[in-house]
DNA sequence: CTCTCCTCCTTAATCAATTAAGACCTTAAT
DNA sequence: ATTAAGGTCTTAATTGATTAAGGAGGAGAG
């Protein structure tokens, strides 16, 4: 049994393709009668309607959206400022009524062509690193492309924060509460699967600019403040857990002198800095203040943390691809604001 | 400026539009010299690579999973059961190295046609209620399907659990505890958008057929314990969120008598009752006993819960999609399993 | 009776590729 | 010299639709 189209309708009841095309697109072109026979065969057929990839090919539409994210996406799942984003993002695509595909990374070497054969309109990258080859492959569509938080394209829209403007902020809170001895625990700087100490030099080739901005702002708020950032103390993870975070807090907590602030780039890094801080009974906020950012998982923990709008980063996102708008490369900064709660005070005395 | 096409190449070279077509897809098939000469004219024309739309309709194949989800997108991305879900279907997508396009369902009476224009390979469809028009839509487009949760679907594969089973062994260990005076709060049962009490002919002609079946399981549990079923006092909710289950709450420890225990069908609810008895001053589980649902959200609150193996259920879904194995009407049911935790005793004495 | 207009349908171009089969030329073996 | 075998490229069919332009026929106006 060959597959139905829209010829085979036709030539059921001896009428041109056009009208059968007509019938289901277009009903005024078409007496009620004739429509009527021609749906009435192509239901006893078991038509399936126009089929979607040669429509799109006609129209040259394809009714959705690509999304390329970084991260597996079982992990970006997980991850709270990823699917504040991804709300914002498919709040969009429903408004518009076109979909969202998700696209999978080819993850380690095994060669995929999911990018080159997305059928998309346009394209959303999501914090991908410097010089990913996806990034490549998605520019070789030549489709409109906007660039969530990282890295930054020239000549494509982009959609963030002010990473080093954030960054300051988080650092000048805890320096202006008096704190001198501060430590950083950062994760999403690198994409080799380091956790640990992070040299200078290590700090500065981060291959996520987003990160690199945001620990570029720790660090001018720092010397603003008069340290010398060689002196703080800065610990890598290579996951986003709190287990993460957890390690690294104990990795700083266990410094002589001990640090009386860490700075964390991400909420869930401070919880499990947290969690390190309540192992060794440290008091918080008496003993150690904790900076989160995102506030994505921060208020039950009662975490100060930059608040971004990850959503609207998203709505716009989406908004700017399916206006048509993206093909001036807007840059677009959203506010960010820090949210003082309880896991922050001076230092002790 | 026209569009670069294969034969836009083609004509600039002198060469015929199979011999460019093979450049790009098959290599062997060319001398090396011309290759490159194709690859460079390509280039520099800003050829885009294959058009995928094209591609798709002469290859028969999209390289895409549909995804159908009966709430809005931005609801779905905050709860935790579909999220778990999710990052198992995502991770067969992965695995296979196809897209995983996220349709928005019509909402309201908005006209969409984005099941029928889905560029796609087969459908998931997931948690739809009874009748939902969108179901009938895919169904149309006589692609494989596999149908998760809800509704079940007579000649496509199922994937879910036992929900009658499921739902009696949460009552069950309850009423093996020695608990007479069971309430119950649920979520999901009609689309109408209802938040109060149901009687008994409202919750049998809840439209999501897996949460009624559920329930149902609830029933049978409190009967064979010598409980009437009109005893037990049922309180719906429109949304799955701690808020609304903390309404539930107050509004059947509010009952005389009180009941020593509440079931639920969400963790997020249960956390909202046990938020309710927190306001009311009672002890969990001395004064209360409160079950959840799923194992989403429960281990940090010392949950009583059923775990039901959501990502493996993506997974199974996912696989059985594109194994090509979807025409085989096969139910699959995944385990679960009754987790107690703190927040269930034996009632008081 | 002729002209115009409308309704309903057909013709044919178009969207952008893939690929089996065949043509042509060169090289090597017999 | 003849035949076979390879390598390289072309021809042409195929995938399944959309839609502008045109034609046939009937109705109504002058």
């Amino acid at each position: 049994m060959a597959r139905v189209t829209l010829q085979t309708i036709a030539d059921r009841l001896g009428v041109s393709r056009a009208t059968v095309s007509y019938a289901f697109s277009r009903p005024d072109q078409l007496s009620d009668g004739l429509r009527r026979r021609i749906l009435e065969v192509a239901d006893e057929l078991g038509y399936a309607g126009p089929n979607p990839t040669a429509r799109s090919l006609r129209l040259g539409r394809a009714g959705a959206l690509g999304l390329l994210f970084s991260e597996t996406l079982a992990y970006a799942f997980a991850d709270p400022y990823a699917l504040g984003f991804f709300q914002g993002l498919a709040t969009a695509a429903e408004e518009a009524g076109v979909g969202l595909l998700i696209l999978p990374l080819p993850h380690g070497d095994r060669r995929s062509d999911t990018v080159r054969d997305a059928v998309v309109d346009a394209f959303c990258v999501v914090s991908l690193p410097d010089g990913h080859p996806a990034l490549a492959e998605v520019l070789a569509r030549k489709l409109p492309v906007v660039v969530v938080d990282e890295p930054y394209v020239p000549g494509h829209p982009f959609v963030g924060i002010d990473e080093p403007a954030a960054g300051a902020a988080a650092a000048a809170h805890v320096l202006g509460l008096g704190h001198r001895r501060v430590a950083v625990a950062m994760v999403g700087l690198h994409d080799d699967g380091h956790t640990g100490w992070a040299d200078r030099a290590r700090q500065e080739s981060a291959v996520f600019a987003a990160m690199r901005a945001r620990r570029g702002g720790y660090q001018t708020a720092c010397e603003q403040a008069g340290l010398d950032w060689d002196d703080v103390p800065f610990y890598e993870v290579a996951r986003n857990s709190r287990e993460a975070g957890r390690k690294a807090g104990h990795a700083l907590l266990r410094l002589d002198p001990r640090p009386t602030a860490i700075l964390t780039n991400t909420d869930v890094l401070a919880l499990g800095v947290l969690d390190a801080a309540a192992d060794l009974g440290l008091d918080v906020p008496g003993e150690l203040s904790v900076v989160g950012f995102s506030d994505s998982a921060a208020r039950e923990a009662g975490l100060t943390t930059i608040r971004q709008a990850k959503q609207e980063i998203g709505e716009a996102a989406g908004r700017l691809l399916l206006s048509g708008a993206a093909a001036r490369p807007e840059r677009r900064l959203f506010p960010y604001e820090l949210i003082v709660r309880a896991s922050t005070a001076p230092p002790p005395s």
